[in-house]
Formats: structure tokens, sequence, C-alpha cells
DNA sequence: CTCGTATGTAACTTTACGGTTAAATAAAGG
DNA sequence: CCTTTATTTAACCGTAAAGTTACATACGAG
């Protein structure tokens, strides 16, 4: 398992079960046997799972009785948005738009191929 | 591996070295030996990396003579902040306001705790 | 054709992941 | 106290990931 917080999030999301809890959790919080209903997985899984989103950051657990609720944690989320932010003008400006970019930055940067 | 297309993409971004490669392709195309210089990795590691990155349809491969050069393919990242951007609301809300908000479309949905 | 450069493939190792079942723990309620 | 419900922990298994080294392939240049 990585350490650094941005990989951690990103495996956890790399996981569609996780994906799914936490579109579940954006519904609002939920316990153990309510994430678990819509899979076909035991139930020691999915609280494997939610270990994994609650190491990354993504969610936190609460107490409630014999209930530890899970509910959504924004910010590791965040983290990710964040850094796709850098790279969104590769896909939002117009191809032709974005080579023209590329080709400009990249005039500094023209050392060639040899190493 | 994953199949699905958003676990890839994920995973993919999971490692940070295939991020630094990322992050590397954004300033421009780059042949593998290009990528491999800041890491303290095989060439074979690197290419690998490479082949991940590709089939989560992060970055194509082209072919100059013996170059092989990496360049990035946007949709892939899109594909992912698309997905984030549904939970948008969570982080970029105050948290008094979420909580108001997620109290509003939980009313529908308050069947109790019992499974 | 041969050499050097660039890259990919094969085989292997170590470690992590995602699942299982069985047993343990926690808390509420007769 | 004993039982039921909710959840976690432990031990285990099979597969995949990430790296290595050694070898193979591709291409251009002499």
């Amino acid at each position: 398992m990585q350490t650094d917080t941005l990989s951690a999030a990103f495996a956890a999301l790399a996981d569609p079960t996780r994906r799914a809890i936490i579109a579940r959790l954006a519904e609002g919080e939920a316990s153990v046997n309510e994430l678990a209903a819509p899979f076909d997985m035991s139930l020691p899984a999915v609280s494997k799972h939610l270990k994994v989103l609650e190491k990354a950051g993504l969610i936190s657990r609460g107490k409630e009785a014999q209930w530890r609720p899970a509910k959504l944690e924004p910010m590791a989320m965040k983290s990710i948005a964040d850094w796709l932010e850098q790279y969104r003008r590769f896909w939002e400006s117009s191809f032709d738009r974005l080579d023209g970019y590329l080709q400009k930055i990249q005039k500094a940067d023209d050392s060639g191929r040899g190493n």
C-alpha cells in the first residue's frame, strides 16, 4: 500500500465496489450492513473496503451503539480534483489550440532525442 | 488489472512514478529514455509503466525510427474529472450548508438502521 | 552486414490486493 | 447472564502488480 495521500486516494477509487460505496455515501451516512446490501460479497470484504477508504481519507467512521456508520470525507477527493486541475487544459481546449499551446511551451524544451 | 476504463485510469494514477511521467508529458512528448531519466529504476520498469498508462488510455505511443515517443491522451483524465465532478459540492460547500443539503436529500431515504 | 541505440519481452521474485470462512469483539435487550 | 445484531480480526488462498536481470527485436548509421 502506498503511503502518500494522493496515491492512496487514487488506489482506493480504482475499485468499482469502493466507488459504489462512495456513491451511496453521497446520499448520507450508512452502516456496513446497508453498504454491503447491494453487493454479492461477504461482510468482511466490505469492511475491508471501508478500511481502505478510511485510510485514504475518503471516509470517516462514527460510532452509534454497535453501528459504525461511514460518511464521506470530501477533502481527499478534493486533493485528487486539485491534482487533475493542472491538466484540465488538455481536455478542455480544442485539439488544435492545444497543439498550438504545446508547440509554444516546447520551444524552450527543444533538447533533441539523444540521451 | 481492471477492465473498466475508470478503474484502469484510477489505478494507473495511483502510482507516483506514473503521475510523474504524466507530469513530464504535460510539457510535451518524450521518449522512454527521457522519461526514465529522473527515476532510479530500470528501463523495462518504465516501459511497463508506459504500458499501464497506455492501456488506461492516458497516453498514446508514436513511432519515429527506433523511438516510440509517448504523449498525453487527455480524455481518460477527463473521465476521472467528470466522475469527480458529481462530488464537487461535498468539498466546495461550507460544511454547514453541506449538512443542510444532506439532511434535505435524506428525508426520503430515512429507512432506519435495521437490515 | 554489423554496430550502437532504443525499446520491448520473458522469466522470475516479492509483496499487495481482494476475496473467503471461522472466530472474536461490542453493544443492546430480554 | 444469554442471545441477537453489527462489525472486525485472523488465517488463508489465488491473482496481479512492480520490480529485477537477461535476452530479443527494431532501426539508422557506417
